[in-house]
RNA sequence: GCCGACGUGGCGGAAUUGGCAGACGCGACAGACUUAGGAUCUGUUGACCGCAAGGUCGUGGAGGUUCGAGUCCUCUCGUCGGCACCA
C-alpha cells in the first residue's frame, strides 16, 4: 500500500473521533493524583494568532504528557470576554459588542480544536455572560461587605485614547503609558472604586515563598509591592504651636543630620506656613508644579528644583530649627508627602543642598573611619567639602549625634526609632509602593458595579438577591470619558433598595482583571443559576469539586501579567479565604512563563509592522502537528523568538520520516536474524531516548525533546535496513517513539498507533518506562588529554576504573609519541569522562 | 541610577552543571534520482595552516582559580526586561 502522510485528512479525522469518544472529559472520581493544568484564557479578539499557538500547544503537550504519566489531568479553557476591542469593533462596525464577541468565540473554539488540544469543553467559562458576571458582581459585593471595596476621590491615571481610568499596574514605562494602547496617561481627579489590596501587601509578599514561580516574577512582584521599613514622626513648625507635619524616613539614625525639611508642593500645610516674603515665590512654584505634567516631572528626575517657604521646623532630636522648603522631588502620593532632608546621607537631598547652599552635616561614618578616631573626618570642615552622600546603612556608625555617638547599624535604627517614638510621637511604620487597586472603568462593555447612590441613604450596595445588575442590551457604547451607561436612562435611574426613593446606579463598569481573577474557580462547576436568586451564602462553584481540584497545579502564560493578573488573582484568593469560601492561600502553585513569538524580522508582531504570522496558513500547508512541533523546536519555551518559516520544513521532513519508518517496509529486507549486539544497540538507543525525552517533558525543555526524537527517528531509519527490523526490540522502539511523540504531535502518533493495530487511544496509554540499565553504554570512547589538550580518543569498557583508564591511555600509540622523552608528572583519570596527563 | 536575565558557527539553538564545544534543525556546498526541481535521498559544512597525516585558534572582551573553564571568581563592553526623585 503506497500511502503517505497527509495531515489534512488524519487531523480532522482524529479530532472528530476524540470528541465523540469524550476523550478529554474530566474525571472527578479517580485513584490517580489530580493535576489541574491551566493556561491563561484568551481574549476573543477574533483569530487565534501565533502567540496563542506558542502559549497553548506546549501547554497542551505538557497536559497530555502528565496524563500519560498517570495523573488525573484536567485542562479547561474559556474566554476573557469583556474588554475594549469589542467596543472599538462595535463603534467601527455598528455591531453590538456581545454579537462581535460571541461570534469571535465561536470562531476561536474551532481554531482551538484544529490545534489538536485536549481542552475540556464541558467546563468552558465566558466572562461576559450574565451567569458569569453575576458572580463577579457577587465578589464585589462580598468585598464591599468585608470593607475591601471603597470609593474615594483622588488623582488617578486616565488614558485619553481608551477614555478610561487605569489601575496603577496598567501604567507602564518611563513615559507612563497605557499598557493597552501605549498612549501616555494624564492625571484626573475622580471619585473611583478601589479594592484594598494593600491590606494584603504583607501576605502577598510572604506568599511568594510558598509558590514555585519563576524567580523573576517573584522579584517583579516584590519590587512592585515595594515594602520599606522606617519611622514616621512629627515635626513641629516653629512659631506655630498648633502646626506640625509628619515625615517618614527609613533612616531614623540620620535624624541628627537633618539640615532642612521638604514638603510636596501639594502638601496641605504649605498655605498655612508661608511667610509673606516668600508668598509669591512659593505660589509660582506650586502653580508651575501643578502645570507640569507627570511625564515632565518624571523626566526631569535628577534636576532638582524647590523654593524656601520662609518657615522653620524643629528637629525633635536636637531642637534645632531647620528651613522648610517645597520641592517636587517629594511626592504627595508616597509616605506623608513630607521628608526630613539629610543631605550628607541621601543622594537626592545632597544634590538639592549643594544647589541651594544648604548645610550637609555628617552624622554617619564608616566603622573604619570611626575606629581611627580622627574627629576631623566628620567635623564642619569635612561636611563643607563632602563630595557625595554616604548612604550605606551596613557598616555605618553614628557621629555628631549626642548620646547616640558610636552606635553602629542596625542598632542605630532601633535606638533612634525608640527615641523618636517616645519624644516625637514617632512610630515604626511600613510603607508600600503598591497602590490600592482602582477598578472603575468608564466603558460600557464590562461588569456593572452593583452600587446605587440614594440621596437619602447614600451609597447602597445592590442586594445579593437583585444580582446580576444586567448590562442593558441597547446601550450606547461610544466612549466619552464618562461611562456610556450614563446615557441609558432605564439603567441609570432606579429605586433605592433601602428606602424605595429615586436613586441612581453607579454607571462605571469594572476592570476586566476582576473577571480573570477568579476564572480558575469558574471552570470547576456550572456557575450559572438559571432563574435562581443569589444570596450572601452562595458560592459560585460546587465546594466538593473545588476541594478535589483546587488549587491550580500548573499555570502557564505570558510574563506581561507579572504585576497585573498574577497579583490580582492572588489577592482575590486571599480575600476569598477571609470570606470563608476557600481554605488555601495561593491559587496557582506553579507558574511557567513562555516567551513571546516574534515576527520574521525579530520584532513584536503587529498589524502596523505587517509582520503578523497567521498560523492557519501554515496549518493548512503543513498540518497542526508540524506547527506544534515547530513552535516547540524553535528554542527554549521561556525564551520565545522569531518565527522562521523555513524551519518548519525540517519538522515536516521529520514527520514524513517517522511515517515512513513506521509504515513502510524496508527497501531491501535482510531476512537474517539480528545479533545480540544489534538488539542491545537498538534497545540502548530506545531507552536512552525515553530517559532524555521524559526528563525534558518534565522541565518543559520541548526543544531538546523534539531534537532527541529526531535523533531517535534517524537511528531507526538506519536500523530499519538491518536485520533488527521486525524484532521485539524494533517493535518496542517504534511504539516508544509514537508514545513519546503523542503529547507534542497528537494526530500523527494516533494515526500510526492505529496502523500498528494498537488499541485506541494512544493518549490514554501509559508512558513508556525508561530502563537505565538498558540505556547504559558498555563500551565508551573517552578523550585522552595531554596538558589539557585532546590528543587521542580511546575505547574503554564503560565501567573502567581509574587504573585501567590510565593503563589504556598510556598504551595508546599516539599518546606515547606525545610523551616520548618527557616526564609524566601526574595522571588525572575520571571514570566515564576523560584522562588527562600532566607532562613536562 | 538600582535590580534581574542574557551574550556560543552564516542562522535557531545543544552541552547530564567544572571533563570530547557546536547535539538537533535551518541555510550553504557537492552528489544521486529526475524532462525538470523551490520534491526526495546521500555526503560535507566553526575558522585558519597543510597535498595529506596532522596542527593551531575558537563560546562578547581582559585578567584569575584549576590537571582541565562556555560553565566558577574579578573587572569590562553590549543586548533585553523590570523599577525609578518611594525619602
Amino acid at each position: 500500500m503506497k500511502d503517505h502522510y497527509d495531515p489534512s485528512i488524519i487531523e480532522a479525522k482524529w479530532q472528530k473521533k476524540w470528541e465523540e469518544a469524550k476523550l478529554y472529559r474530566r474525571h472527578d472520581s479517580s485513584d490517580k493524583e489530580k493535576w489541574y493544568f491551566l493556561t491563561m484564557l484568551p481574549y476573543p479578539s477574533g483569530d487565534l494568532h501565533a502567540g496563542h499557538w506558542y502559549a497553548m500547544s506546549p501547554s497542551d503537550a505538557g497536559a497530555r504528557f502528565k496524563r500519560m504519566r498517570g495523573y488525573n489531568v484536567w485542562f479547561p479553557i474559556g474566554f476573557d470576554a469583556f474588554g475594549l476591542p469589542a467596543e472599538n469593533a462595535a463603534i467601527k462596525h455598528g455591531l453590538h459588542p456581545y454579537t462581535w464577541t460571541m461570534a469571535n468565540i465561536e470562531r476561536m473554539r474551532g481554531q482551538l480544536r484544529k490545534l489538536g488540544t485536549m481542552f475540556d469543553w464541558e467546563h468552558e467559562a465566558i466572562s461576559c455572560l450574565p451567569g458569569y458576571y453575576q458572580w463577579t458582581q457577587w465578589f464585589f459585593r462580598k468585598f464591599y461587605d468585608m470593607g475591601l471595596a471603597y470609593r474615594d476621590k483622588a488623582p488617578v491615571d486616565f488614558c485619553p485614547t481608551c477614555n478610561t481610568t487605569l489601575a496603577r499596574e496598567q501604567v507602564w514605562g518611563e513615559d507612563r503609558h497605557c499598557e493597552r494602547c501605549g498612549t501616555p496617561v494624564i492625571i484626573k481627579n475622580l471619585a473611583q472604586w478601589k479594592f484594598r489590596i494593600l491590606n494584603y501587601a504583607e501576605e502577598l509578599l510572604d506568599g511568594l515563598d510558598q509558590v514555585q514561580w519563576p524567580e523573576r516574577v517573584k522579584t517583579m512582584q516584590r519590587n512592585w509591592i515595594g515594602r520599606s521599613e522606617g519611622v514616621e514622626f512629627t515635626m513641629p513648625v516653629q512659631g506655630h504651636p498648633d502646626l506640625s507635619f509628619r515625615v517618614f524616613t527609613t533612616r531614623p539614625d540620620t535624624t541628627f543630620g537633618m539640615s532642612f525639611a521638604v514638603l510636596a508642593p501639594e502638601h496641605p500645610l504649605v498655605e498655612q506656613i508661608i511667610t509673606p516674603a516668600q508668598h509669591e515665590a512659593v505660589h509660582d512654584y506650586v502653580d508651575a508644579a501643578k502645570r507640569k505634567s507627570e511625564l515632565a516631572r518624571q523626566t526631569d528626575a535628577g534636576e532638582k528644583t524647590g523654593v524656601f517657604t520662609g518657615a522653620y521646623a524643629i528637629n525633635p532630636v536636637n531642637q534645632q530649627p531647620v528651613p522648610i522648603w517645597i520641592a517636587d522631588y517629594v511626592l504627595m502620593g508616597y509616605g506623608t508627602g513630607a521628608i526630613m532632608a539629610v543631605p550628607a546621607h541621601d543622594e537626592r537631598d545632597f544634590a538639592f543642598a549643594r544647589k541651594y547652599g544648604l548645610a550637609t552635616p555628617i552624622v554617619i561614618v564608616p566603622s573604619e573611619v570611626y575606629a581611627a578616631g580622627d574627629a576631623t573626618a566628620w567635623d564642619e570642615e569635612a561636611a563643607r567639602t563632602l563630595a557625595e552622600a554616604y548612604s550605606l546603612k551596613e557598616g555605618g556608625v553614628m557621629v555628631n549625634s549626642a548620646a547616640f555617638d558610636g552606635t553602629p547599624w542596625p542598632r542605630s535604627f532601633d535606638a533612634t526609632a525608640a527615641w523618636l517614638a517616645e519624644q516625637a510621637a514617632g512610630e515604626r511604620k511600613i510603607n508600600y509602593r503598591l497602590h490600592n487597586w482602582l477598578i472603575s472603568r468608564q466603558r460600557m462593555w464590562g461588569v456593572p458595579i452593583p452600587i446605587i447612590y440614594c440621596p437619602t441613604c447614600g451609597t447602597v450596595p445592590v442586594p445579593y438577591e437583585d444580582l446580576p445588575v444586567l448590562l442593558p442590551e441597547d446601550a450606547e457604547f461610544k466612549p466619552t470619558g464618562e461611562s456610556p451607561l450614563k446615557y441609558h436612562e432605564g439603567f441609570r435611574f432606579v429605586k433605592c433598595p433601602q428606602c424605595g426613593g429615586d436613586a441612581e446606579r453607579e454607571i462605571d463598569t469594572m476592570d476586566t482583571f476582576l473577571c480573570s481573577s477568579w476564572y480558575q474557580y469558574a471552570y470547576l462547576s456550572p456557575y450559572w443559576k438559571e432563574g435562581e436568586t443569589l444570596s450572601a451564602d452562595d458560592i459560585p462553584w460546587d465546594a466538593q469539586v473545588a476541594e478535589m481540584w483546587m488549587p491550580v497545579d500548573l499555570y502557564t502564560g505570558g510574563i506581561e501579567h507579572a504585576t497585573m493578573h498574577l497579583l490580582y488573582t492572588r489577592f482575590f484568593t486571599k480575600a476569598m479565604r477571609d470570606a470563608g469560601v476557600v481554605d488555601f492561600d495561593e491559587p496557582m502553585l506553579r507558574l511557567f512563563n513562555q516567551g513571546m513569538i516574534l515576527g520574521e524580522d525579530g520584532e513584536k508582531m503587529s498589524k502596523s509592522r505587517g509582520n503578523v504570522v497567521n498560523p492557519d496558513d501554515y496549518v493548512s500547508q503543513y498540518g497542526a502537528d508540524a506547527v506544534r512541533a515547530f513552535l516547540m523546536f524553535i528554542g527554549p519555551w521561556e525564551q520565545g523568538g522569531p518565527w522562521n518559516p523555513r524551519g518548519i520544513g525540517g519538522v515536516q521532513r521529520f514527520l514524513h520520516r517517522v511515517w515512513t519508518v513506521a509504515v513502510n517496509p524496508p527497501t531491501t529486507p535482510t531476512g537474517a536474524t539480528p545479533s545480540d549486539r544489534q538488539i542491545a544497540d537498538l534497545r540502548r538507543a530506545t531507552h536512552q531516548t525515553i530517559l532524555k525525552v521524559t526528563a525534558d517533558y518534565e522541565e518543559f525543555k520541548y526543544n531538546t525533546m523534539i531534537a532527541a526524537l529526531m535523533g531517535f527517528s534517524n537511528t531507526l531509519t538506519t536500523a530499519k535496513e538491518t536485520s533488527v527490523y521486525g524484532s521485539d526490540a524494533w517493535n518496542e522502539a517504534i511504539s516508544s517513539l509514537l508514545l513519546m511523540m503523542a503529547p507534542a504531535m497528537p494526530h500523527i502518533s494516533e494515526e500510526l498507533w492505529q496502523r500498528l493495530h494498537k488499541p485506541f487511544s494512544i493518549h490514554t496509554q501509559p508512558w513508556p518506562q525508561g530502563d537505565p540499565e538498558l540505556a547504559k553504554e558498555d563500551v565508551i570512547e573517552i578523550p585522552v588529554q595531554i596538558n589539557g589538550k585532546v590528543r587521542d580518543r580511546i575505547q574503554v569498557a564503560a565501567g573502567a576504573d581509574k587504573a585501567s583508564l590510565e593503563t589504556a591511555a598510556l598504551a595508546s600509540e599516539k599518546i606515547q609519541a606525545w610523551i616520548e622523552g618527557k616526564t609524566v608528572r601526574k595522571v588525572i583519570a575520571v571514570p566515564g569522562r576523560m584522562v588527562n596527563l600532566v607532562v613536562q
